[in-house]
DNA sequence: AATATTGTTCAGCA
DNA sequence: GTGCTGAACAATAT
């Protein structure tokens, strides 16, 4: 679930709940979503320090401290930040926990342990070494530089929006939900988009995302003419009232319409 | 009981 | 090198 408009939701929750307490613990319930350190390194890093600010990258959550090193969050498929104080409202599987001085806890909840803690000391090389392409909710994502990226793509338009190495950010929901407002097939060759199509997808990154990020801060509703409220197969297609398919497309589950979206 | 689910990584093959 | 497929990782719901 956590794509780009999660982890902006996540980065506005930690944002207003979890800064400038000074942490002082961190236990660690699950040492396997410890990607790059031991429990000692990171209990080391951490604690005495505060989290002061954070930033997000594709689907990494940065939380930046007033020392060397900073805490990269990545959520896998299920995980979560939760802030609780009392043990009514604590998550059913925190794997990492950061006490704070003021009583609170952060909690990286992750039910399937797919999600990845790590420390690093500069976000740039961070990204770099996972060879990760533009964030796509960045103002330096211009509709220029996406057209350049596809310019060197050969395979399948689902495909490539969901590749991090290539575009940083977009995920198996967010593609179907592009695609759908684009009007395109899942599997439409990228060498195949004509110019105005490539422009509309462009801008529908930005529409989804927005809406999304929206929904979630706002505790809105997507809106009806998404896909993503008639995800599974047989739903009726909200433009055309046809049937939603599925397909798989590199791997993952595609949701589409084939009378709207044609290849 | 079998299958699908979310994201990443890697092996194997064209 | 690129792209596609399938598997593996974990735990849950249907």
């Amino acid at each position: 679930m956590p794509e780009l408009p999660e982890l902006l939701h996540f980065k506005h929750y930690v944002d207003s709940t979890a800064l400038h307490q000074k942490i002082t613990e961190v236990a660690i319930q699950n040492e396997q979503v410890l990607a790059s350190c031991t429990p000692k390194q990171m209990k080391e890093a951490l604690e005495g320090q505060s989290f002061e600010s954070t930033s997000v990258y594709g689907k990494y959550l940065f939380l930046h401290t007033g020392g060397p090193q900073e805490l990269v969050m990545h959520f896998g498929m299920t995980g979560r930040p939760v802030y609780f104080k009392n043990k009514d409202q604590q998550p059913d599987y925190p794997r990492t926990s950061f006490h704070l001085k003021n009583g609170y806890t952060l909690a990286f909840d992750c039910m399937r342990m797919l999600g990845q803690l790590y420390l690093t000391d500069h976000t740039e090389a961070f990204v770099k070494e996972k060879k990760l392409g533009p964030d796509v909710s960045s103002a330096d994502f211009d509709f220029g530089t996406f057209r350049e990226l596809m310019d060197g793509k050969r395979g399948m338009i689902k495909s490539s929006l969901m590749d991090q190495q290539f575009l940083a950010g977009i995920g198996n929901e967010c593609s179907d939900e592009i695609l759908f407002q684009s009007r395109v097939h899942p599997q439409k060759k990228v060498t195949d988009l004509t110019e105005n199509l490539l422009h509309t997808i462009y801008e529908n990154i930005q529409v989804v995302i927005e809406t999304k990020l929206d929904a979630l801060d706002h505790h809105k509703e997507l809106p009806d003419t998404f896909i993503l409220k008639h995800r599974e197969e047989g739903a009726e297609c909200p433009n055309c009232k046809g049937e939603i398919k599925r397909i798989s497309v590199g791997g993952r589950s595609g949701y589409y319409c084939p009378h709207c979206q044609k290849k």
